[in-house]
DNA sequence: ATGATTACCTTGTCTGCCAAGGTATAGTAC
DNA sequence: GTACTATACCTTGGCAGACAAGGTAATCAT
């Protein structure tokens, strides 16, 4: 297997693909979401989310919708498509084989 | 802790200061000795690790010098400096904590 | 001699991430 | 009522990392 180049910089598709294949959620949702659950580790930037929701849409692997919330405010809401279910398994499958292949060099280096 | 824009992309910076850690090396056995441990995983190209190695030796992380192989060959062999060495426990740290927190989302989907 | 491998290097391109800025609404504090 | 904060969306521009592609030159095997 080879990893795509774009995944060896791309923590965000992998954290966005995988917080979606649990439910939908919209754009603001998904930043304090990863941000939440990884104890404040994560802290992605609306300008890198935005854009990145946007270009994984037009490739297919999100379909979107407007949704009133009850307070009468408008969100975007991303849910994975087939297709783009098949990218999280993918992508998933080649970060924890990634993370094999670093593990198996750190732990040369004294342990 | 805050990752470093860098580290997030970098992942060919930690994996050479962890192999330096343990031995100097010239590059191209950095590429050999990544590929080899790591079962093929990473093939990481020339045109990325003598940039690297030279920015890191501008960084002063690395202590280059020239040295003879046996059959007449020159190489280049490159020896963490003290902050290199600072520099590699500080990103072997950080990818731990990376890779914790991937994992505590990637936990939530599914499994 | 021809080609493969070792070993170094640079230039140009593509893309990802983010800083910075912008819009607009809802809730809270004074 | 007005200022501030948080929510929620968005875009533009710049910087840096990874690599494809290309180059040099020596050694080794056929």
């Amino acid at each position: 297997m080879n990893y795509d180049r774009e995944f060896l910089t791309g923590t965000v598709g992998l954290l966005i693909l995988s917080l979606l294949s649990e439910r939908a959620m919209y754009g603001y949702e998904i930043l304090q979401e990863a941000e939440r659950r990884s104890a404040s580790q994560f802290q992605m930037k609306e300008g890198t989310i935005y854009p990145a929701l946007h270009q994984m849409e037009r490739a297919g692997w999100l379909k979107a919708d407007w949704r009133e919330s009850k307070s009468g405010r408008a969100r975007r809401y991303y849910a994975l498509t087939a297709k783009g279910r098949r990218q999280a398994t993918s992508k998933k499958r080649q970060w924890v084989a990634l993370s094999v292949a670093v593990r198996a060099i750190l732990g040369g280096a004294h342990g």
